[in-house]
DNA sequence: TGAGACATATATCGGACCTAAATAGGTCGC
DNA sequence: GCGACCTATTTAGGTCCGATATATGTCTCA
């Protein structure tokens, strides 16, 4: 729907794309339904002959494949799902030296900012399209909000770390 | 961890308890894994017989599944993954009537809602432990920006609804 | 009193999906 | 000329989810 396609490129585009921070995708998944939707007519496939590398397989969508997109979006949609690593770990913060409290807090505010950097990249590149932008936005407060928590409540968490001296589990009520 | 529990309960903290914002587990897993962990020594299981019903087995973890589980949490953690049909569905606003959109992010504000709402009420009758706080009050403003946005943002994805599927000024208020 | 919805509680099958590796060569900087 | 990284597809293996089966208790409302 956003233009022909390999499945490599399908792969980048959810990989480090503009989306990739709602959605996802692996090789496991695209190539299998590459194969699938073409033979169920969705798309057509033009093989491009390359020196000593495989075909480069180029992917288009068929106005039936467009038609089963459309189709698609009219049926409900299921709720976000967000899962964290890092919140996993923080909820049994009391278990941990401070040290490594304080090294998680830190990957997790790289990874927001890089996320937060790669939209912005975007949307200063990229203001054409007005769902592009909408998503894109939407991304960018969630990331906002996501660092300034973590920059105005680190010590709370940082502060929850094993005292040297306690035993095992405390401060984890059941 | 948290205290002995059987798997029923241990779905329940996933699909509804205090953390079910940014965690996830289901039957399929749980049942399979409180097996496994027994069997290697990380749980002990006492089960309590029931008129009728299969026996309610209670798992406790065992000074070996606590030392495993501070080893897990020395190792490195993943990225948060976000994944989102609402956004899938923005990016093809164009290729949907208004009335279609309009009710996505409906939806979508209510799943945030209920989930802030959720939230909130487990932050003041659980204040207790400090990490809790800290995690609750991370999807706490993550649910708040979401919905800010949503509400101040709505009439752009649905301005890039579809213009050709509507009927002249149907479901547009005057 | 009875019907229906919902909660307790465990278990498992089928299928979807991800992770990682295998394969094979190209490009770019230094 | 070397190493690191990019292009590009494919698939085997394993994990996990979603749905269902089973069996019963409890609560609401008429």
């Amino acid at each position: 729907m956003l233009g022909d396609s390999t499945g490599y490129e399908i792969n980048k585009l959810f990989e480090d794309g503009l989306f990739s921070h709602f959605l996802d995708a692996s090789y496991g998944s695209i190539y299998p339904a590459l194969t699938r939707l073409t033979e169920q007519g969705m798309l057509t496939c033009t093989a491009e002959a390359q020196d000593g590398r495989p075909d480069k397989k180029v992917y288009s969508l068929t106005d039936r494949g467009k038609e089963a997109l459309r189709e698609a979006l009219m049926s409900p949609v299921s709720p976000d799902k967000h899962r964290s690593e890092f919140i996993f770990a923080s909820i049994f913060a009391s278990m941990l030296p401070g040290q490594r409290v304080a090294e998680l807090v830190d990957a997790q505010l790289a990874n927001c900012r890089e996320d937060l950097a790669r939209i912005e990249d975007a949307l200063a590149s990229d203001i054409d399209c007005s769902s592009k932008r909408f998503v894109l936005g939407y991304g960018q407060v969630v990331m906002k909000a996501s660092i300034e928590y973590l920059e105005k409540h680190r010590q709370d968490i940082e502060a929850a770390a094993s005292p040297e001296t306690a035993p095992d589990g405390a401060g984890i009520p059941a």
